[in-house]
DNA sequence: TGTGGTCAAGTGGCCCAGCCACCGGACCAT
DNA sequence: ATGGTCCGGTGGCTGGGCCACTTGACCACA
């Protein structure tokens, strides 16, 4: 099953960016070692060349540190954060924003959508549903999803703007390193891309850009619910500390 | 012949820091193409595995491009290092965007403008008539327009997409510099801006959005006679994504 | 007790052989 | 000339394989 992402992007920058977007995510924080090239290349579906490749370029950009015969390490405290020193919008600011923008993207791309760039929405909800439990997987074929919406519009400018908002959200995850998921959530945004998928292509703007609103103010609404739990359960301060399979 | 593996160093790096050091020397003069990876591989006495290794970590330092099914070349202009390697989008798709995201904002503001906003928008028009023949002046001022206008949503995530936008603009006005601008084409764009933020004064987010769709409407007009201008004095018209030879 | 040695599992380093998609130029037909 | 087809060359990527190194558990032996 080869990713088969996008387009005509080279594997290895695909596999880079991810990886840099889980390590921007807090998922794979400063100092700790991420999965071994061959479980990379499996949970990527790729070979493990390419995986060493994107290892390459993550390296050059001094994102990570390989160790050889010990493992691939997460570079303690680099440059990779903002030079932005004020504090930047909230995660509510940036729903709301994707919100308002994604809503007319959507809309756009059921007009624009060609018959390919549909098929390659449907083909991204195929795939979260097979991935549903994999964490890693989930969250770059949430944020792919949306990324294939923008460029449905065939408006390159959409794109790096929707590219800019998952950039904005990585950043806030990295503040505050929250995630509260479930798979009940995870399938929810499974219907939920669904429903923006199958309005692109009925063609229909008003539908695609109500079910993107829908989509949205539902994961406004979960992040409500996660932050009050965790701001009621603040006096606890143990750290689960969540690990993979 | 084979270089000397007896190093720690990592082979990748070796084969590129020799690869770097025949470029410095003049062996591959910029713009030419160097060997194949296949032969590559060969003389080095490496595999091409490492060869491919090595040309990533030079294409992340921009030494060089690779250009599939046709070859591996050296970089022509430096200087630039721009990250992002591909011609990206052109400045119709990018006007198109603005029109379609910036409307939205431009509803909002007017929606959520506080009254200290919409007075520093009266005064960016204010200063655009001051500047009317200041070019450099008129170019910041129009940005500032904008972004302020973005400000008035009270989001901050909005701010930074329209940010963006511009950062997009720049980048296309370093590929085409062409910026053809008249007096008359000022002025009106004084109105324009008047008239969106009179809107938001009012609070109507519809005219607003009307107003901003206007504005832009009539700059993509503008920009499309001044291409056709400029098409006719040259030879080729189509897309001025130039290969320079 | 603790010191040193052995060993196996796990990891990255590197290679091989092969298939594919793509590009470009030669070649041919219209 | 124009447009189509074909074919060799090129990078993209795979999957399997072997090696050197690191680590930690385990086991003597003092």
């Amino acid at each position: 099953m080869p990713l088969q992402l996008v387009e005509p992007k080279r594997l290895y920058r695909q596999i880079a960016d991810q990886l840099a977007q889980l390590i921007a995510n807090g998922e794979f924080p400063a100092g700790t070692r991420l999965p071994a090239e061959r479980e990379l290349a499996a949970s990527f579906g790729v070979s493990r060349a390419s995986v060493r490749e994107a290892i390459i370029s993550l390296e050059m950009s001094g994102l990570v540190e390989v160790r050889v015969g010990t493992g691939i390490f997460v570079t303690q405290e680099e440059a990779g954060a903002r030079p932005r020193g004020d504090a930047g919008p909230g995660p509510f600011e940036l729903l709301a924003a994707r919100k308002l923008l994604e809503g007319e993207i959507a809309a756009l791309a059921a007009r624009n959508a060609r018959p390919h760039q549909v098929e390659a929405l449907q083909r991204s909800v195929k795939r979260l549903e097979r991935d549903v439990d994999d964490f890693a997987a989930r969250e770059s074929e949430d944020r792919d999803f949306h990324l294939l919406l923008a460029k449905a519009t065939g408006n390159g400018s959409l794109e790096l703007v929707v590219e800019g908002l998952w950039n904005q959200r990585a950043e806030l995850w990295g503040r505050l390193q929250r995630h509260f998921h479930t798979n009940d959530l995870a399938e929810r945004t499974i219907r939920d891309h669904a429903a923006i998928a199958d309005a692109v292509e009925a063609k229909n703007p008003e539908r695609a850009r109500a079910a993107m609103h829908r989509h949205l103010s539902r994961v406004t609404r979960e992040f409500q619910r996660g932050v009050d739990q965790t701001a009621a359960s603040k006096s606890t301060g143990g750290k689960p500390n969540h690990r993979r399979t």
